[in-house]
RNA sequence: GGGCGCUUAGCUCAGUUUGGACAGAGUGCGUGGCUUCGGACCACGUUGUCGCGGGUUCAAAUCCUGCAGCGCCCA
C-alpha cells in the first residue's frame, strides 16, 4: 500500500505539473514532519516560484487545487500548508494495511525474479571468529535477509580463501609442529585448537635461525606450487587444515544466528582452470604490458587508478586478485547481481576488481560492493588472528547471553504476568536477548562509521537496544494471547486518536522502508525502522485499552492494530536477523 | 607525498545518497504516572558554534571548496 500511495502521490504531482507545463524532474517527495498528519509531502512549490513568478504558498496553493485525486489510486486529498503540500490517503489505504498486517508476512514484497549472490564474512581459515571482523556477518546477514524479503532470490557466499601463502604457511606448521610443543587451546574447538600451529609457524617464521627460514619458506613454496599446478594431493594437505578451522567458525557463526548459502572455495578455479583462462585473455587486453622483472600488470589510469595492477607474478605463479576475478565471472554467469560486503580496507581492491572485470568484457553494474569500518580496541590496537589479539566471538556471546540470564532472572519477582517461566523459557530469552543485543547494536548503526569495541556498551541492555523492541514484539504477543475470543478485524473507522493513527502510519511504511533499505543496501534502515514503531507502539499501549475498550468495534479494530504491529516488528526484526521473543 | 572514509547534545547514535516544515532519539540529570491488556513501559522538563573557515542558493547538518583531528589504502 505505502509503495502504491508514494508512486500515485508521485504521478499527482507530475501530472498537475505537466498541465501547466513546468518541469517535472523533481517532485520533492518526502517524509513530513512527525507532528503532521499527512503521510506523503511535496516541497516542490519551492522550486517552482521563480519560474511561475509566485510566492512558493501560492504556488502550493494552486497546484493543491490542480490535483485530481480521485484519479489516482488511495489518494483522498491534497492540502497546501504553507510552501508544502500534504498528501493525505483514503481510508481504504488504512483498511487495506490492517488486512496485510494481519498476515504473517505482512512486508514481504513482491517477487522481483532477480538472483543476487551476496558475498560475505569470507574471513581467511586461520582461526576463531574475533569481534574485529563480526560486522561482516552481521550486516552481511541482515542483508540477505532484507534483499530477500524485497523480494530477490538470494544465495549468501561465504569465499573461503583456502589457495595463499596464509594457507600454505598454516599447512606447513601443521604437519611440521608436534601438538605436545604448543600452549593448551582456549576452547575446546577445533579453530582455537589448529590455530596453535598458525601461530606457533608465524613466530618461527619470524625467530628462527635465518638457514631454518628459508627451509621452511622452501616447504611453503613447494605447498603453493603445487596448488597452481593443480596438484589434488596438495589440495588435499591444504583441505584437511582448513576443513577442520571452518568448522570451529561456522560453529561460532550459527550462533551468532548467521546462514550461508555456499561456501565457495577459492582452488575451485585453480582446479576448474579459469584461472589460466582469465590471465590469457588479460595478457591479449590492450592494457597489459610485461615489467622489467616479467610480471603482468594492467595499466588502470583510465579508471583514475594509478597503482598497477599485477596479475601474474614473475615466477607465473596467480596472485588472490586473479583467482577473485574467475570467481567474480562464474558469479556472472550463475547470478543477476553480486553484491560483497567489504571492510573498507578493500575500497582500491574493489576499483581495481571492477576494472579489470571490465578489461575482461563484463557489465559490472551488476557488482557492488556494500563497505564498514573496522572494530578497534580501546587502544586503538587492530585485532589479529596471527597475533592473538582481539576479542573472541565466543567469548562475547557467552558473556552477553550470561548478563541477559541476569537480567531475566533478577526481573521473574517483578513480573506483573503471571504466566511461570520455565527454566527452558529462561534459557530461550537469555539466548534470544543477548544474540539479539550484539547483533542489534552492530547492525543499527551505520556501516561506515568506525566503531571501538567496549564490553559495557556492546552488552549494554537499557539503549536503544534490541531488548527494547523485542519487548514491544512480546507485548503483542501477550496482548493477542489474552484475546483468544476476539476477531481482529481491519477497520480502521474506530481508530481516530492520534495515537493509533500514528501507529498505523508507520506500520504502513514498513514496505517502503524494507524496498528503500534493500535497493541502498542500508539494513540499518530497517533498525531505525523498529525503534520508531516501537516508540509508537508503547504510546499506543499507554493511551489506548485494547481489552477494556469503550465498545466491541474498538476492541476488534484494535486488536487487528496489534496484530499488525506485531508482524510489522517480528519480520522487521527477522530481517535484521535478531529473534523476536513471544514472551520475556 | 597521493587517494578514500568519518566528525551532529556530557555519552552512544539517527538524519547527509534526492538541500526544504523550529536539528531528532536514547542515555544522563530533574519531576510525575494507571489497584487496569506485560513497568525491560509512558509523560513532562533539561541538554547543540551539526569539527573549523569560505562559497553556491529564496533555503545548507545535507552540495562545492580549503583546513584540522581520527581511521584506512597506495607508494
Amino acid at each position: 500500500m505505502f509503495r502504491a500511495f508514494r508512486a500515485s502521490v508521485a504521478e499527482a504531482i507530475d501530472a498537475a505539473l505537466a498541465d501547466r507545463g513546468l518541469p517535472t524532474d523533481d517532485l520533492g517527495v518526502e517524509e513530513p514532519p512527525a507532528d503532521v498528519d499527512a503521510v506523503l509531502a511535496s516541497s516542490v512549490a519551492f522550486r517552482l516560484a521563480d519560474t511561475v513568478g509566485a510566492p512558493p504558498p501560492q504556488v502550493a496553493d494552486e497546484l493543491a487545487g490542480e490535483v485530481d485525486a480521485d484519479a489516482h489510486a488511495y489518494l483522498d486529498r491534497v492540502e497546501p500548508a504553507g510552501p508544502y503540500l500534504n498528501f493525505f490517503p483514503e481510508e481504504a489505504y488504512f483498511r487495506e494495511t490492517l488486512e496485510a498486517g494481519l498476515q504473517a508476512d505482512y512486508g514481504r514484497l513482491p517477487d522481483r525474479d532477480t538472483s543476487v549472490a551476496v558475498e560475505h564474512t569470507s574471513a581467511n581459515p586461520t582461526g576463531p571468529v574475533h569481534v574485529g571482523r563480526a560486522r561482516n556477518p552481521i550486516i552481511g546477514d541482515a542483508l540477505c535477509r532484507v534483499l530477500d524479503f524485497a523480494g530477490y532470490d538470494v544465495d549468501a557466499h561465504y569465499y573461503v580463501n583456502d589457495a595463499g601463502r596464509q594457507m600454505a604457511v598454516f599447512t606447513w606448521a601443521y604437519e611440521t609442529f608436534d601438538e605436545a610443543d604448543l600452549p593448551e587451546p582456549e576452547r575446546n574447538k577445533s579453530d582455537y585448537e589448529l590455530v596453535r600451529y598458525y601461530r606457533k609457524g608465524n613466530a618461527y617464521l619470524e625467530e628462527a635461525d635465518p638457514e631454518d627460514v628459508e627451509a621452511a619458506e622452501a616447504e611453503i613454496a613447494a605447498i603453493i606450487r603445487g596448488m597452481e599446478e593443480g596438484d589434488e594431493a596438495t589440495f588435499e594437505r591444504v583441505a584437511t587444515v582448513v576443513e577442520a578451522v571452518l568448522a570451529g567458525m561456522r560453529t561460532t557463526l550459527d550462533r551468532l544466528g548467521v546462514e550461508f548459502d555456499g561456501f565457495v572455495e577459492e582452488t575451485q578455479f585453480m582446479r576448474d582452470r579459469s584461472t589460466d583462462d582469465v590471465v590469457e585473455r588479460l595478457k591479449d587486453s590492450a592494457y597489459a604490458d610485461r615489467t622489467d622483472d616479467g610480471a603482468w600488470q594492467l595499466d588502470m589510469a583510465e579508471w583514475d587508478i594509478d597503482t598497477d595492477f599485477v596479475f601474474l607474478r614473475s615466477d607465473g605463479t596467480t596472485l588472490y586478485t586473479t583467482r577473485d576475478l574467475a570467481h567474480h565471472e562464474w558469479k556472472f554467469d550463475h547470478y543477476d547481481r553480486a553484491v560483497t560486503v567489504l571492510g573498507e580496507g578493500q575500497r582500491l581492491h574493489a576499483r581495481q576488481l571492477h576494472a579489470a572485470l571490465e578489461i575482461l568484457g563484463n557489465d559490472t553494474d551488476r557488482l557492488e560492493e556494500l563497505f564498514y569500518g573496522w572494530v578497534q580496541l580501546p587502544g586503538g590496537e587492530d585485532m589479529s588472528t596471527r597475533k592473538g589479539t582481539g576479542v573472541d566471538m565466543d567469548d562475547l556471546l557467552e558473556e552477553a547471553v550470561g548478563r541477559a540470564r541476569e537480567e531475566v532472572e533478577a526481573r521473574l519477582d517483578d513480573r506483573l504476568r503471571n504466566d511461570e517461566l520455565s527454566a527452558d523459557d529462561v534459557d530461550r530469552i537469555a539466548r534470544q536477548v543477548g544474540v539479539g543485543a550484539v547483533r542489534y547494536d552492530i547492525v543499527s548503526t551505520q556501516p561506515t562509521k568506525g566503531i571501538t569495541f567496549e564490553w559495557d556498551r556492546a552488552l549494554d541492555f537499557e539503549a536503544q537496544s534490541a531488548p527494547y523492541v523485542q519487548y514491544v514484539h512480546a507485548r503483542c504477543c501477550g496482548i493477542l494471547a489474552e484475546a483468544e475470543d476476539v476477531e481482529p478485524t481491519p477497520d480502521p473507522a474506530p481508530l481516530a486518536t492520534d495515537a493509533e493513527r500514528d501507529l498505523l502510519r508507520t506500520v504502513a511504511r514498513l514496505t517502503g522502508v524494507i524496498d528503500d533499505a534493500a535497493a541502498d543496501l542500508e539494513p540499518h534502515r530497517v533498525a531505525t525502522y523498529t525503534r520508531e514503531l516501537g516508540d509508537r507502539f508503547n504510546t499506543f499501549y499507554r493511551e489506548c485499552p485494547v481489552l477494556t475498550a469503550a465498545d466491541r468495534e474498538k476492541t476488534e479494530a484494535r486488536l487487528a492494530l496489534v496484530a499488525a504491529s506485531r508482524h510489522a516488528m517480528a519480520n522487521a526484526l527477522d530481517v535484521l536477523g535478531v529473534e523476536a521473543p513471544e514472551s520475556m
